[in-house]
DNA sequence: CGCCTAATTGATAGGTATCAACGCTTGTGG
DNA sequence: CCACAAGCGTTGATACCTATCAATTAGGCG
């Protein structure tokens, strides 16, 4: 895998209303609201500035798989074909830039923005496997965990050592079981155990400390 | 998702030893070669012309999670860091082009070859998130079920309708396991089932017939 | 021939999905 | 202001499924 990860620091990025024009605006969302629906047409891509975002993917059965979770500096809205295979919906308010999608492809397009999006696209490539290690867990317990341990990479946590650590989780348990295959009650007693075995401390459902350092997800 | 799938397509591919001189070369592999460890400095993009690879995730308790299998077409050791987060093993025979990284995102370099990198890359993406559907089913039957579907699209197959299907496996059993998150024998017990319940024929391990539609993978 | 690996099948214990109930908060309407 | 409904999170009980250990068969290879 080639290095492909200072694009997305050396391009700036452009201003919501700059001199781009009007190829490209910004867009605040509510808590709940759908970015865009699966089957939609794929016309834009969404850089996301602020708020968290939830990809989901619905199967005919019913059931629902979240493909993943957006945090800002992500680019939202990729598809292979022309309409997206995955819905979209903010779990918190935030914003957006939305871009076109003709000016994704095309030689005379914003050739920073196209840059940007190879590299975004790499890193779903990681982040989507860094899900796949995490749902290939055997126990529900070490699911969970894992995912304590993706929530701090992905927010950016400012990685103090060794001491204890904040996480914040905005999304629901319904999110997270659909996240990681598994039962909403099985999620729950996840984190009712790890917090008794000492892992963590719960002051609400949506936000606990890391007492304990985490396993590493991989090898180093 | 922006329609970017016709680039790979539109863009043709430039001959191993054309006039693009020694940036690409060709490479013969056999089964059970390795194209790159886990860890190894990323330098090169492998576009797959011909055989299967296996791309893995090592895991420091000696787990191994199965990521991704790669058949001719897809480009092959993108990473959005300077190394491999994962290894790379042929499980066929094949041959693959070989890029140098310094091509991909330079100005100077071959636009067309960026332009498929580009494609591919969200193509990855689009197969992650199919990877994902599959591990998040709840029994291991619907898994090895959703896994032939996935062979059956990866392969190119050419669709004959509603009719028998012939379905090649070439990776082991424990691959298969560890691409979806169970144990070997789980699989096993699986595939003897799906033979059970009349969905499928094997005549052995690695060549079975697809007797009855497999349900749609997503909602269309 | 003997060793090794892969695949399969059996038996069992353990984990998780499922059904059910409860407390809590939020928001809505009387 | 209060009552009620609805959604979310948690906990309990139980059946089912899967991981695990174990044994067997078949095939490849030195």
């Amino acid at each position: 895998m080639t290095h492909l990860g200072h694009l997305l620091t050396a391009a700036p990025a452009p201003g919501a209303r700059g001199a781009a024009g009007a190829r490209t605006v910004e867009r605040l969302f509510r808590a709940g609201q759908p970015l865009f629906f699966q089957g939609d047409a794929a016309r834009h891509v969404f850089e996301l500035r602020a708020g968290v975002l939830r990809q989901t993917y619905l199967l005919v059965s019913g059931e629902r798989q979240v493909t993943g979770f957006h945090f800002p500096g992500d680019l939202v809205g990729l598809s292979p074909e022309a309409l997206h295979r995955t819905g979209c919906t903010a779990i918190t308010d935030g914003r957006a830039l939305i871009h076109r999608a003709e000016a994704l492809a095309s030689p005379t397009g914003d050739t920073g923005l196209q840059h940007r999006l190879l590299s975004a696209a790499v890193r779903q490539v990681a982040l989507a496997q860094d899900q796949l290690v995490m749902m290939g867990r055997k126990s529900a317990f070490a699911k969970v965990e894992a995912f304590l341990h993706y929530l701090v990479n992905r927010n950016g946590a400012p990685r103090t050592g060794s001491g204890p650590l904040d996480v914040e989780i905005p999304m629901s348990r319904t999110d997270i079981a659909d996240f990681l295959g598994l039962a909403v009650e099985t999620v729950s007693r996840a984190f009712t155990d790890l917090r008794n075995a000492g892992v963590i401390a719960m002051e609400d459902p949506h936000r606990v400390t890391i007492l304990r350092p985490l396993p590493a997800a991989g090898m180093q």
